[in-house]
RNA sequence: GCGCUCGUAGCUCAGUUGGAUAGAGCACCACCCUCCUAAGGUGGGGGUCGGACGUUCGAAUCGUCUCGAGCGCGCCA
């Protein structure tokens, strides 16, 4: 069992004697800054007085008075009825074996029920990964990786609106510069792309057909579509590769749109929809949302919103427990009404939930850097990879929460000192690889008992919280408070380094306790960075 | 006008769902290598938590109002 629950459980055990009954998944337990608040902190006192009539401090006493001791070395009541708690060493060196014994399976969640699809980045096939989808691609993944690791069952999923306006525009733009390639005059339309790499895909579809796609027929129109789908597609699956992103499955607007399938849904959306000078009404006002929305255009064709229903439906018909859309923030208008959508076919609210995440500013010292150098409009992900790195590119993504905006500082990224928040936690863990290739020779002794010092006794207690922080941030989907506690966990180590001679050969015994923790914080860095999908390497 | 996301140190951001003296990193200043990576560590200055009122033992956190920023409010996606 770990502390926490070792605790909380004596904390309820006490409660109850005093005539309270109180989960122990209620009991908070905190970890006070200052030393002289012990190891644990708990206000259960002050939150549960009131129910028994006592004052919080008479009900502090009473579970002084009335706890199991064992493993605790002091027990005292602070400030307004405030309980601070100090273990005895062994239970906190006990940790150490506790996780090199779970390796890579420490901090990892017990397995849930809950089948969870998150579906990002789903950019239009029309163009590059640009800045935007970077950041996405980097918290969406990271999300599913919290996930995984927290016991969930996942799918990352993939929406290609193949079947669209912008498609259409795009297949055109390729048209146009196809005919250049082949030596004619076109101009790419003004609404089109004109970004460069259009200019490439039109000599890949040149080498393939030759001049056969010259003649303007709605045929070779059809095939420019097709074509220019596939290859755009090709290269955004080759950039999220390269940035370490994978996909469970690709899902097709085309494929959702097939056999009549958005027709029915729109037949079992009637009783929520009107007529309106010709379009089609869906009544989202009836639930979330503050406006209705068309479903179906005047002329006939449905807007983006009814194939999307169709889609998440199809969605939820595969058996999720929960639907989660990364979306860019500019989409905040969005969730309601797909909310409300799937409110009329009696999900509950909370059967899908939005990650809206916040714009990206890059940033070369003061100056914002807005053009990519290659002409095209917009900095690519491949750019950024290719000049940061994905470790650095994905953590300075995933560190921040979604909600805000970000200025990417270029300079720091690529900085090789601890004012780079990636370079100071891989540096730490190849640094504890280091003191492990070196000391082999002296074993590891796992009863860790002779660890002592402050700074080892800290680095155990941020090691034990791990667990912890994984289970919370899963449940709120807040990648960046792992980067958070890998920023510390990366200090205590350097703190500990400096501090704790751990290679002594006048002192074997020592030795052995303190590699055993180098053992043991390794494993948890390798395992909290693997959780933002950054490497952990055994030298630098 | 309505809605969404925000407003915390000079800068970039946290703040464990209402707890003790509001934190971290960067930047700045002063220290620390005869010894495992100084690619590191220790210490220091710096705050009207945008503002006001309210809720209670207790508010950066919750409520109302207000000021400011960004975004959205289409038979675009």
């Amino acid at each position: 069992m770990d502390i926490e629950t070792f605790l909380k459980n004596k904390i309820v055990g006490a409660l109850q004697k005093v005539g309270l009954d109180v989960l122990a998944s209620d009991v908070i337990l905190e970890h006070p800054k200052e030393e002289t608040r012990g190891d644990y902190a708990t206000s259960v006192a002050l939150q549960h007085a009131k129910k028994i009539g006592f004052k919080p401090r008479d009900l502090a006493e009473q579970i002084v008075a009335v706890i199991d001791r064992d493993g605790i070395s002091k027990i005292e009541v602070a400030g307004p009825g405030f309980l601070n708690i100090f273990l005895k060493s062994e239970a906190l060196q006990s940790i150490v074996g506790d996780v090199i014994a779970k390796n890579e399976n420490y901090g990892r969640g017990s397995k849930k029920a809950t089948k969870v699809n998150v579906e990002f980045v789903s950019a239009n096939p029309t163009g590059d990964l640009h800045l935007g989808h970077a950041r996405c691609a980097a918290i969406g993944d990271a999300i599913c990786r919290l996930y995984e690791f927290a016991g969930y069952e996942i799918t990352r999923e993939f929406y290609i609106n193949d079947a669209g306006a912008q498609v259409n525009k795009m297949g055109a733009s390729l048209q146009a510069r196809y005919l250049n390639e082949c030596g004619l005059n076109a101009e790419v339309p003004a609404d089109g792309y004109h970004g460069l790499d259009l200019v490439d895909l039109a000599k890949q579809v040149k080498d393939l057909y030759g001049d056969k796609l010259i003649a303007d027929t709605k045929e070779n129109f059809l095939t420019f579509i097709s074509e220019g789908i596939r290859l755009e597609l090709e290269k955004i699956k080759r950039d999220l590769a390269l940035f370490r992103v994978h996909f469970d499955l690709y899902s097709y607007e085309s494929e959702v749109r097939k056999d009549g399938k958005v027709e029915k849904t729109l037949e079992e959306y009637k009783p929520f929809t009107y007529l309106d000078q010709g379009a089609t009404y869906l009544k989202t006002t009836a639930f979330l949302d503050d406006k209705d929305r068309p479903v179906v255009k005047s002329d006939g064709s449905y807007t983006y919103l009814m194939p999307d229903i169709t889609y998440h439906l199809q969605k939820l018909g595969r058996g999720y427990d929960l639907l989660v859309d990364v979306l860019g923030a500019d989409h905040h208008g969005y969730t309601n009404r797909m909310r409300s959508a799937l409110m009329m076919k009696g999900y509950p609210a909370e059967i899908i939930d939005f990650e809206l995440v916040q714009v990206v500013r890059l940033m070369k010292g003061d100056v914002e850097v807005k053009m990519s150098k290659r002409g095209g409009t917009t900095v690519t992900l491949r750019e950024l990879v290719e000049e940061v790195g994905v470790d650095a590119t994905r953590y300075f993504f995933a560190a921040r929460a979604a909600t805000s905006h970000l200025d990417f500082d270029y300079d720091l990224a690529l900085e090789q000192s601890s004012s780079n928040p990636v370079f100071y936690a891989q540096y730490a863990h190849a640094r504890l690889c280091k003191l492990l290739e070196t000391g082999a020779d002296f074993g590891i002794d796992i009863s860790a008992r002779n660890l002592r010092e402050t700074a080892e006794i800290n680095l155990l207690k941020h090691l034990q919280e791990f667990p912890n922080t994984i289970e919370g941030c899963a449940k709120t989907r807040e990648p960046y408070k792992v980067a958070a506690y890998i920023q510390k966990l990366a200090a205590l180590t350097h703190a500990f380094y400096t501090e704790c001679r751990v290679i002594d050969r006048d002192n074997a015994e020592l030795s052995q306790s303190r590699l055993a923790l180098c053992k043991a914080s390794q494993i948890v860095m390798r395992n909290a960075l693997n959780v933002l999908g950054v490497n952990a390497p055994e030298q630098m």
